[in-house]
DNA sequence: TAAAAATACTCCATAGGTATTTTAT
DNA sequence: ATAAAATACCTATGGAGTATTTTTA
């Protein structure tokens, strides 16, 4: 049984004759003939009553026509389906965001790009580092935003989509607050909240110790929404990347001298074609400028 | 776009692989990977990512994939409804009676038939003569089941089902009640309950006005429910085949001198071929011997 | 190095065309 | 007599096979 088949079936009984559907086949009378009898075959009987001029269902070709009719409908509705793929109506693109990702500068850009892309259907999960790689390997994601702090695979490649500082996060009237700037000799002895789950953390830690300066961690957790409630509280600063901070009711200083940065990247799976939207989605996050 | 290249698609997808869906398909590993290219050109993109042993369906084919599906289920689902259909499960059977057939012996038929024969679904409508007649032009209905007495038109066929011959109806305590059977000449003078619809009406209106028999219709309708209790009621006797009594209240009595009856029939399109389940239908209900 | 997919080529089954006959109105 | 479907016959496209190369794990 092919569409074909049914095509010229479902053509034939629209039209009620076989040589009328020739005109919309763009195929002989002959064909048709030939190929609803293939059909019938198949289905081990009649389709149609043939008396004459009238063409009648038969029993049978009522009983099986909403199925045949279902069978080009999905063929009809892949062809659109990828058709307004490619044209970017109706495009699925799903995202995977690493959970230490922090949403503001992300949230601005997804927002300006739904804007000028509608068709673009946009999903954003999240997930650890290793889980969205394995969800790009399978395909369940078709792009992800992580940190460049952890090493990233051969099988994967890259894309810089913009670099993110760290800075002092404190509350209003900390002491820490007159300053401009924050120089990592200015926090010495001051009171510390410890972001566990942060990929700088180490580093940070390291210069700390070569330099000499003491960080008493007052407070620790892998929960930024604690960590800025505990600053927020009083207990101390914090170190955060910059996109990553939610209140605004906190405070935060550049830190310079060492400055912290790390890189957001778009990943996604080496060798592997982009799809129209992911594409466009890459090409117009790079350009994307960030005013503030 | 054919079912053949979607069905190999899904086959490898399933699989995960080309050589492994070889098997499935019976078809070589060059076959496969030829239907598949060919439908990623028409659908235009890539449907699998290809990465050495592993096969990865693109964003394209996974957005397409369930119309797919949804093809190869229609075209499944035509050819295991057909089969049922040639088997006697699910078959559908639509038959149309004329109005003016009494239910008694044609229910009892068909109750029968039904336990016989479950997998036949049967559809009764009723309509007129000519409205059953065009319905089984249309393929609307599979068999009518009609009274002998219309003219049928050379298009159709006919099969005699049973004969059904016509009685005299009364209620209890009615002075007819005393013979056992009833002539024309017996009713002479009888209040007489008048049923516009019958076939026969003419027939025996000429007989008795022949035969010098006065007829004093003291109600005349076109409805038999409202006829049946005009009888019951006292308002006279009415003539009616015998098939057709609904009430159990009423009484009956064979009308002879002269016998009336008429031919319950079997009728569809001459030339068009029966389905299964028609068949059976038509050879069971002549075979059926009616206990009454 | 082994296993899988892609490529190259050959072949033939069949979809489809033209010409004609049959059938039904 | 006309219009439509069926039939006969031919052609050529493309689906499928075998053999081979390429790729990657």
């Amino acid at each position: 049984m092919e569409l074909q088949q049914i095509r010229y079936f479902l053509a034939v009984h629209r039209h009620g004759s076989f040589s009328r559907a020739c005109d919309e086949c763009e195929v002989s009378q002959p064909a048709l003939t030939a190929a609803v009898k293939k059909l019938e075959g198949e289905v081990g009987g009649e389709l149609f009553h043939r008396e004459g001029k009238k063409l009648v269902l038969t029993p049978l070709g009522r009983l099986i026509y909403p199925a045949l009719e279902q069978a080009v409908a999905g063929a009809q509705s892949a062809r659109s389906l990828a058709e307004n793929f490619k044209l970017l109506r109706q495009a699925p693109l799903k995202l995977g965001l690493q959970t230490t990702i922090g949403p503001t500068r992300i949230a601005s850009f997804l927002s300006a790009f739904h804007r000028r892309q509608p068709g673009v259907e946009l999903t954003v999960e999240d997930g650890s580092f290793s889980q969205l790689l394995d969800r790009l390997e399978t395909g369940d994601i078709d792009l992800a935003v992580v940190s460049s702090a952890p090493q990233l695979p051969d099988a994967f490649r890259s894309e810089k989509l913009y670099s993110e500082p760290y800075v002092v996060v404190i509350p209003a009237g900390h002491p820490l607050g007159r300053l401009q700037q924050v120089r990592l000799a200015d926090v010495n002895g001051e009171a510390y909240v410890d972001r566990l789950a942060c990929e700088m953390r180490e580093a940070v830690m390291a210069v700390s110790q070569q330099a000499g300066v003491s960080l008493y961690a007052t407070f620790r957790s892998e929960r930024e929404d604690w960590i800025e409630a505990m600053v927020q509280a009083g207990l101390g600063f914090a170190f955060m990347p910059k996109y990553s901070i939610r209140s605004a009711a906190l405070h935060q200083r550049p830190l310079v001298d060492p400055p912290v940065a790390r890189d957001v990247l778009a990943v996604d799976v080496r060798g592997r074609a982009r799809s129209p939207a992911a594409k466009l989605f890459v090409e117009e996050i790079k350009g994307h400028t960030w005013a503030a």
